[in-house]
RNA sequence: GGCUCCAUCGUCUAAUGGUUAGGACACGGGCUUUUCAAGCCUGUAACGGGGGUUCGACUCCCCCUGGAGUCACCA
C-alpha cells in the first residue's frame, strides 16, 4: 500500500476560511491515522488576489489550531520562513518553470493549444451562449490555428493563454465520499491551464504538484467536484495515476447556502477573536459531517484521528449550529486546567490580571461560554457596583433579619482564621457549621451574605465569592451592605 | 438554464433490510439548591412525495419534488 499523503492548499488571499480548517482537519486525520504526511502547499498563482502577510497568517493559524504539518513552509520564531520536505518548493509561485515545462509538453503532444482570444470576445461568446441556453464553453476558435501561425504570433509577442483540448468521451471516477460520478466531456470546457501572465491556473498547478509531491488523497470542498473531470483529463494526458478524490460537504450558513462572509463568521481568526478555544473549534468543525460515536460529543484530536473514516463522511452540507459551538466551548472551559484558562483569557481582559481575577476566572468559568465574556464576569469581584439594598433581603425574611444576619457574618468573617480562608470547602464548612450551631436557616444567612459580597442578585455562592475576594474586601462589602440597609 | 451533488427532529447527527427510529444543541418540565450557572432525571420534535424490489424498507432501484454547488486568464 502506498503511503497516505494529503495536502491542504489554501490561496493566500486573506484569512483562513472555516471550511479550509475542516478540510485540513480531515486531511490531517487521514494522514496521521495512516502514518502518512500532511502537507501544506501555498497556491498563490493568482497575482491579483495576493494579500501581503497572508501566508504568514495562514501558517500562524495552523499553528494555533494545533494541526502540525509534515511538509511545506514553516514559520520560524523570528518571523522568517523556511521549508521542510523533499518535494519543494511548496509555494507555487516558485514553481513556474515546472508548470511551463508541463504545459509545453501538453502542447507538443497535441493535448493543449495556445489561444489568442481577447476577454472581450470571450465575454460576448458567453453572452450569446447564455442567450440560447447553451452550456458556456470556449468555442475552440484558436484550435484551428496552424502550429506555425501560432508560433509566429507568440514570437511576435502577442498575448495568449494555453487551453487544454478536452477529448471526446467521458470521465468517471469514484469519489471516496460520494461514490461513482460520471461527467460527459461535452460539458467540460477547454479550460485555460496557463494564463497570459505566465502563471498556471489552479487546474494545471494542482495536478502537476499533486503528482510531483506524490499526493495520494485529494480532499477538497464540494464546490470542486464539477472541476474534477479537468483534473482527471490532465492526469490522463500526462499518463499519471490520479490521486483519490474526496469531496467534503460544504459548510453552510443559516440560509443553507455556502458559508460566505455575509451570512456568518467564515474566518477562523474571527472565532478566536470571539473567544472560542482551538480545542472546541476542532471538536466542533471536525465532527461536522463525521461522527465517531453515536452517543458522544466531545472528542480529543487523537480520538478523532483514530476513528476517522472517509467513507463515513456525510455527503450533505452542514449548517453551523453556533449554539452548539458555544455549548462545546463551555464544556472545554469547564474541563481545562484553571491555570490554562487564566493564561488564555489574559488577552481578552481589559482589567489587569491579579490574584482576585485569577480566582474569579476559576469560579466564573461555568457561567460563561466564551473567553470574551470573562471580562464582564470578573468585574464584580474587582469593583462593587451600586445596587438596590432591597435585593439583600431574602424572600422569606425582612430588612431587620438581613441586618441581623449580616451583622453576625461580619463578626464571623472577621474572626475567620487564615487557614479556613484557604479553600472554598473550608469556608463553606465554617459558615454552615455556624448556621447549624446557632440554629439558623441557610436562606436567611446565605442569601444576604451572597448579595452583600457580590452586589448582585444572581451570582456564585457566597463561599466562592468570599474565597475570591479575601477576608478584608469581604468584610468591607458586608459593612457596606449593613450601612445600606440601615439608611 | 445545462451539468453535478445532496435529502432522518428547528440544527448537528446515529441507524448499513427486521429498533418503541438512538444521541447532542436549542426549547419545556422536574430534582438539587441561598440565587444564577453547572449537574442529574424527563418531555415536545424527524425518515420530503410516489412507485417498485422484498416476507419485511430510513436503509436497495426508479421517478417526482425540494435544496445546494458549478458553469472566469479566482482558487
Amino acid at each position: 500500500m502506498t503511503a497516505v499523503r494529503t495536502r491542504i492548499a489554501p490561496s493566500p488571499t486573506g484569512k483562513m476560511h472555516i471550511g479550509t480548517l475542516r478540510t485540513a482537519l480531515f486531511d490531517y486525520f487521514l494522514s496521521k491515522q495512516n502514518n502518512g504526511q500532511f502537507i501544506i502547499r501555498i497556491e498563490d498563482t493568482d497575482q491579483e488576489r495576493l494579500v501581503p502577510g497572508a501566508v504568514e497568517n495562514l501558517l500562524e493559524m495552523f499553528h494555533s489550531v494545533h494541526i502540525p504539518h509534515d511538509e511545506g513552509p514553516f514559520l520560524q520564531p523570528d518571523g522568517s520562513m523556511i521549508e521542510k520536505g523533499g518535494y519543494g518548493p511548496y509555494v507555487q509561485s516558485q514553481r513556474l518553470d515546472l508548470y511551463n515545462k508541463y504545459a509545453n509538453e501538453l502542447v507538443e503532444k497535441g493535448c493543449a493549444y495556445p489561444c489568442f482570444c481577447s476577454t472581450e470576445r470571450l465575454d460576448e461568446m458567453r453572452k450569446a451562449q447564455i442567450a440560447v441556453k447553451q452550456t458556456t464553453k470556449y468555442d475552440r476558435k484558436c484550435l484551428s490555428l496552424t502550429a506555425e501561425e501560432a508560433r509566429e504570433r507568440i514570437e511576435a509577442g502577442e498575448s495568449h493563454v494555453i487551453r487544454i483540448k478536452v477529448p471526446e468521451g467521458k470521465t468517471e471516477f469514484d469519489d471516496a465520499i460520494r461514490g461513482h460520478v460520471v461527467f460527459d466531456h461535452r460539458e467540460v470546457d477547454d479550460c485555460i491551464i496557463m494564463k497570459s501572465d505566465g502563471f498556471p491556473t489552479y487546474y494545471l498547478a494542482c495536478v502537476v504538484d499533486d503528482y510531483l509531491m506524490k499526493i495520494s488523497h485529494v480532499l477538497r470542498g464540494e464546490e470542486w467536484i464539477s472541476s474534477t473531470p479537468k483534473s482527471l483529463i490532465l492526469c490522463a494526458m500526462f499518463e499519471w495515476e490520479a490521486p483519490i478524490f474526496a469531496h467534503v460537504p460544504l459548510l453552510l450558513g443559516p440560509d443553507k447556502k455556502k458559508l460566505s462572509k455575509r451570512t456568518g463568521d467564515t474566518a477562523v481568526e474571527e472565532y478566536f477573536v470571539h473567544g472560542y478555544l482551538a480545542e472546541a473549534l476542532i471538536n466542533f468543525v471536525g465532527t461536522l459531517g463525521f461522527n465517531p460515536s453515536a452517543d458522544r460529543e466531545i472528542f480529543t484530536i487523537d480520538e478523532l484521528i483514530q476513528s476517522f473514516d472517509l467513507s463515513k463522511v456525510n455527503s450533505g452540507g452542514a449548517i453551523l449550529n453556533m449554539e452548539k459551538l458555544d455549548w462545546m466551548n463551555k464544556q472545554y472551559l469547564m474541563s481545562l486546567q484553571v491555570e490554562d484558562i487564566i493564561r488564555r483569557v489574559k488577552p481578552f481582559l481589559k482589567v489587569p490580571m491579579n490574584d482576585v481575577v485569577e480566582r474569579a476566572v476559576g469560579i466564573e468559568r461555568s457561567r460563561v461560554a466564551r473567553l470574551t465574556e470573562f471580562d464582564d464576569a470578573v468585574k464584580p469581584y474587582l469593583f462593587l457596583a451600586e445596587y438596590d439594598p432591597k435585593i439583600l433581603v431574602w424572600k422569606k425574611a425582612d430588612v431587620a433579619d438581613a441586618i441581623a444576619q449580616l451583622t453576625r457574618m461580619e463578626l464571623l468573617v472577621a474572626a475567620l482564621s487564615e487557614e479556613s480562608c484557604a479553600s472554598i470547602a473550608l469556608l463553606e464548612a465554617a459558615i454552615k457549621e455556624y448556621i447549624t450551631r446557632e440554629g439558623l436557616q441557610n436562606g436567611n444567612v446565605l442569601w444576604p451574605l451572597r448579595v452583600a459580597l457580590s452586589g448582585q442578585e444572581k451570582s456564585a455562592t457566597p463561599f466562592e465569592t468570599l474565597w475570591v475576594l479575601g477576608k478584608e474586601e469581604s468584610l468591607r462589602r458586608i459593612q457596606v451592605a449593613i450601612a445600606l440597609l440601615k439608611t
